[in-house]
RNA sequence: GCGCCCGUAGCUCAAUUGGAUAGAGCGACGGACUACGAAUCCGUAGGCUGGGGGUUCGAGUCCCUCCGGGCGCGCCA
């Protein structure tokens, strides 16, 4: 049954990539994507500009050729190839395009799969909040992007396993406890002046009455406020929808063999020195701006000696690449922490991605937040508000470089400006299509798809048939934005169709099996496209 | 001062990473339900892509420079 290849585009790819080297003994590379209108076909490739300078002769005579030759070869799956304005375009035959909605509706689950990642083994960090309080805005954009992220990268052939890491150890918890002491002392009638540096904010002292009322002794006070600190971050992010597959923390750091591990190699690489009293890493070596403090003076190590530790732990359990997803205040930390792990061994083995700053909007106006009087606006506070759905998709809607304004009242509003809704409501519209077909007797049936005769429905299976292509564009670029994009533009030409054609019609049942057939694909891979970026996809509004 | 991000329609943002005539939504104006969900659709108006220079077949995208906005630059984490 299956008359198509099992990846289009790759397929076209080495077409002319082996037509190119036959015909005129080129080797370049040849690279398809969705036409930016369908005027032009189906697929396109430039690849003619890039060749022009390495060839005798003259670009219109080697696109003349390379057209015949590709047609040649495409017969069996492509009505047109031409060349315009140096681009070389195929339209692919209606035939293939039913073959394609054959595909998505034989097995649902599969369509969209690429091996873009050849079982890469990948350990994707994300949020990895300080243990000093409820998660906020920010962290919640990171979330969505990092389980976006992870969704979409296993489901392009990496073997992705996310990680939070959790600060429970250094001078914040000292200040976060002597935080709650504080709160345990005013609870008995003792009162004292708030600690300097201390954290303010009322989830304290919830902290402070369960440790009076499980009469935690003292030597266990820091364990229990940042366990239970912890687990209310990751019960939040539960909610959310996010899970995690492994959470360290860093007091497990600390009492494991990594920190002797790490001072090890770099003393043994003489990558170390001496000044002050404290012991220096040369990050200079490594293409950083100073030398960076490991040990302290006071024999103490730094946040970031114990967090090459944790790198190199992680490192050790045998992934092929760390991947970070770090706040827009990190940033300076990135040149340090290559260095690092490539004074270490493990050259090129990280990639550090920055997510922008989140500002909430609200009556149109800036939300202020500020952490140090423990006023901020919190994840939980947010789900309660818009729900998970919105705010995920909202999170998606910019790319991860550029500052964020996160529209509350918009997130809460019902109708198109609300993107979430009119992506969601095309998968509920496609829903009770189909139940009003049966309820006439009319079923989802693919032997009469030469019917599907529009414009529109020629857009719609074209739009179906880029959707592993957009999945391997998210993975490559890690942008979850980009299946956003996708979702967007299938529900713009999806209603359009829809409010100009009739699809359940007695009339006319093999029209209706066939249009039908359309919907029960695009309502397949809708659902699927929204798993991946960890949106629900309703069957009923 | 140094480093990173951003500047596109009145507003919020896209633009297949250097491609074809820069596109959506909101807001404004005008239309479409006695047929499958109007939570929808159609149309009109709106642009010197912050300014200037450069690179080339081709620039919103790359380089230089200036202007404007955000963030970061501890032996804090």
């Amino acid at each position: 049954m299956e008359q198509i290849p099992e990846n289009l585009k790759h397929y076209l790819e080495n077409i002319v990539k082996d037509t190119l080297k036959s015909t005129f003994n080129v080797e370049t590379e040849v690279v398809f994507e969705e036409t930016s209108k369908p005027e032009y076909g189906d697929y396109s490739s430039n690849f003619l500009f890039r060749l022009k300078k390495g060839l005798s002769e003259p670009i219109q005579t080697v696109g003349d050729i390379i057209t015949l030759e590709v047609m040649k070869k495409l017969q069996h799956i492509a009505d047109e190839v031409s060349t315009q304005t140096g681009f070389l375009n195929i339209k692919l035959s209606n035939k293939t395009l039913h073959n394609v909605l054959r595909r998505i509706n034989n097995n649902p689950e599969e369509y969209g799969k690429v091996d873009t990642g050849h079982g890469e083994y990948i350990n994707l960090e994300f949020v990895s909040a300080n243990p000093t309080g409820p998660l906020n805005v920010v962290s919640a954009r990171a979330a969505s992007v990092g389980d976006s992220l992870k969704r979409i990268m296993n489901f392009a052939g990496y073997r992705v396993e996310s990680e939070f890491y959790s600060n429970n150890a250094g001078r914040q918890v000292e200040n976060l406890v002597a935080s709650v002491k504080w709160w345990i002392n005013k609870i008995k009638g003792i009162e004292e002046p708030f600690p300097l540096e201390g954290y303010r904010g009322e989830y304290l002292k919830d902290i402070a009455e369960k440790i009076i009322e499980k009469k935690i002794p003292e030597d266990k006070l820091a364990e229990f406020v940042t366990d239970t600190i912890l687990n209310d971050q990751l019960e939040t992010l539960r909610e959310f929808d996010v899970e995690y597959d492994h959470v360290t923390k860093e007091t497990f750091i600390r009492e494991s063999k990594y920190p002797g591990l790490v001072l090890r190699i770099l003393k043994e690489e003489k990558f170390l020195f001496f000044e002050d009293g404290a012991t220096f890493f040369r990050a200079t070596d490594f293409g950083d701006t100073e030398p960076r403090v490991i040990i302290r003076r006071d024999g103490t190590g730094t946040y970031f000696f114990y967090d090459l530790a944790y790198h190199l732990y992680k490192l050790q359990r045998g992934y092929d690449r760390l991947i970070n997803i770090l706040g827009p205040d990190h940033h300076g930390y990135i040149k340090r922490m290559e260095a690092g792990l490539t004074a270490l061994g493990y050259p090129k083995k990280i990639k550090i991605m920055i997510v922008q700053q989140v500002s909430l909007l609200k009556n149109g106006e800036k939300i202020k937040m500020s952490k140090r009087r423990g006023e901020f606006y919190t994840l939980k506070e947010l789900l309660r508000e818009v729900g998970k759905d919105a705010a995920r998709f909202f999170f998606l809607m910019r790319t991860k470089d550029a500052h964020l304004d996160f529209d509350i009242d918009l997130a809460r509003k019902i109708g198109k400006e609300n993107p979430v809704y009119y992506v969601q409501y095309m998968h509920a519209r496609s829903h009770s299509l189909l139940k009003h077909g049966e309820e006439n007797s009319l079923y989802p049936k693919d032997s009469n798809l030469r019917l599907l005769q529009l414009p529109e429905e020629r857009l719609i299976m074209r739009k179906l048939m880029f959707f592993p292509d957009t999945v391997e564009r998210a993975a490559l670029r890690m942008e979850p934005h980009e299946i956003v994009r996708y979702l967007l533009q299938l529900a713009d030409i999806f209603h359009n169709y829809y409010q100009k054609n009739r699809i359940v019609n007695k009339e006319k049942p093999e029209l209706s099996g066939a249009r039908l057939y359309l919907v029960l694909a695009v309502k397949n891979v809708v659902k699927r496209a929204l798993s991946l970026i960890g949106v629900d996809a309703p069957v009923k509004m």
